[in-house]
DNA sequence: CGATATCATGAAAGCGCTTTCATAAACAGA
DNA sequence: TCTGTTTATGAAAGCGCTTTCATGATATCG
């Protein structure tokens, strides 16, 4: 070890004052090329190409964003880099921006307003252009004064203010679907596990039940109502708890397919089979609802649309254009963890 | 619309030149104190660390990374964002390196070489001070080539280096105890579906699965391998094959969990019962794994270690010490996807 | 005690780019 | 033809930080 910090090589020795050099120009003019930011003769410009493209000029975006240029970055906020529903949004987001020349920086704010304040700042101190929050605890203020200093997009809310876009999906009309779906089936005792109840989207999914029952003529009943978490274990808890309470039920909807997924483990636990003896709807349509046993019927949440009308929307705003970015409607899915009785 | 750039108020309007003047001392000195770069007398980092509290400075890291400081910035290049197992490897990255201030930047190669070097690219561009590839098909040639510039860390590989750690996971042991596992248990037509054979990994579990065979003087029967993608549908393609071959079988090793959950799908749509018919092994204990029904007997192969080690393995490099971190071996975990005949 | 080595500190030169600001050239009007 | 605009271009000043390099102060030695 000869030292700590070993001299190494940057990306590329070539800079923006070496291509001024070459073409006999000043950098002034080679940036205004590259930027497009004023007018420049054709001859010049040219002649500036050729120079960029002999060199193998990259320009050094550290240098563009400090001397107040864009970075051509944009901070997403997820919640957690690994989460089955949101990963494929982020898919989604990096297409979408990769294709337009911009990057993503991904923060994790692990659904805690705290940490997501904490994201943002450090995106902000590495000056990304614009932002995107995906659903997440911040509250509407602190939004909109982000949206003060950039460009914001922020899913799973409705809110409306300038240089700031929402994108929300309908959870009302999906969870009313699928309870719909059940309806139809013959069903009349359908159980329905809850989502965190702080989610906004919770809310919504649970009123979509209801609704659907109501239109049905059918008694919204408490004790068929099982609190959940969004996540595998509270599936399993709630139809547990479910089965011990030893109320009547046929049909199960869960607020996510992993309460579905926990769910139909528990009902299989107990030896009672899906969906011969109970029918079983989610919601997001994961990619491995698809391949569970039984193939799971369930809400289609487009995430990879998500994640591209939100990468989109923000490109429009960074544009100074209206974003018009919609989200489709919900769609029912009907695979096999359902029948009619 | 006024104007397309619109004055924005920067994160941090403190900046360390402001610090130094409110403490008394020169801006080299708060850099110094700033990065530990040399001795301050007591007296000066008080006052400096006084006016840095008051001020609520946060020192800019894009001015500090080309001024020729450490980014504090690590490039992580994986292959999709919103794959199961990675996903959850970079949860761990994320942990360590959050912890120890730094901050990643994760790009996607999609498993293709050229795509790999781009974000590599991209990634150097933003100065990153180190990297961690996880897997890729990128030559151990450009990795020895780019550990030359800046730390590298890579999974899914042996290879020795300067400056260049690889962290390998072992596959044919996990192979081996997969087959072992079944063996046990009285099966003795063992089918195998592998992984994409440009992986070294799907090779390395294909060893290990002979190697187990032969051990207990088990014949290995090529017309009870099937090929595999590592995605789901091969694995239910490579069932359906296997069953309309009519070669006899009693237990299936899937070479992946998402391979596993597929072949179960196959099987109960052909109406064959898993542990009851059939047995099956997979490999990587995926989070769905403990959920699917049956929930899966698997080889556990830590993503989140993986993504821990990677990071802590990086940092010391970063460090100038010497990586000492290591995978822990492969584990059995043993669900109710198997049983004894 | 004078001379030399050691040390804390500041001044200043960048890092590579963008952006006023100023200027010379081209154009317009009268 | 001469003044008044408009244009393309360059010079130069930063963006906020790190890092030589130089310097005066302090400590060390014969």
């Amino acid at each position: 070890m000869k030292s700590t910090k070993s001299a190494r090589t940057p990306p590329s020795k070539v800079t923006l004052g070496m291509v001024a050099e070459v073409s006999g120009v000043s950098p002034s003019t080679v940036s205004r090329i590259l930027n497009g930011t004023a007018v420049v003769s054709q001859e010049k410009k040219d002649a500036v190409d050729r120079a960029i493209a002999d060199l193998g000029f990259v320009p050094n975006p550290i240098a563009r964003v400090l001397a107040g240029g864009r970075s051509l970055s944009v901070g997403v906020v997820t919640q957690a880099i690994d989460s089955p529903y949101y990963g494929v949004a982020l898919r989604g987001i990096e297409e979408v921006l990769d294709a337009a020349g911009y990057v993503p920086l991904f923060a994790s704010g692990h659904w805690n307003a705290k940490e997501e304040q904490r994201c943002i700042d450090t995106l902000r101190a590495r000056r990304v252009d614009g932002i995107i929050v995906l659903t997440g605890r911040l509250s509407d203020e602190s939004l909109r004064k982000l949206a003060k200093e950039l460009p914001v997009v922020v899913t799973g809310r409705t809110l409306k203010a300038p240089s700031l876009y929402a994108l929300n999906f309908n959870d009302f009309e999906g969870a009313r679907l699928a309870t719909h779906h059940l309806l139809t089936q013959g069903h009349r005792k359908i159980a329905f596990i809850t989502g965190d109840p702080v989610h906004p989207d919770a809310q919504e999914r649970l009123k979509g039940y209801r609704a659907a029952l109501e239109a049905a003529g059918v008694k919204y009943k408490p004790a068929l109502v099982l609190p959940g978490l969004f996540q595998e274990d509270s599936g399993v808890m709630a139809v547990e708890r479910l089965i011990d309470s030893r109320e009547p039920f046929t049909a199960i909807f869960a607020a996510n397919d992993q309460m579905a997924f926990g769910a139909s483990l528990a009902l299989y636990r107990r030896g009672l089979r899906v969906p011969e003896d109970v029918s079983i709807v989610g919601f997001d349509d994961l990619a491995g609802a698809a391949h569970c046993i039984p193939p799971l019927t369930t809400i289609h949440q487009a995430g990879l649309e998500l994640g591209r009308c939100a990468a989109q929307a923000l490109l429009d705003l960074l544009g100074n254009k209206n974003p018009t970015a919609q989200l489709p409607e919900p769609r029912l899915i009907i695979r096999s963890s359902t029948r009619s009785l």
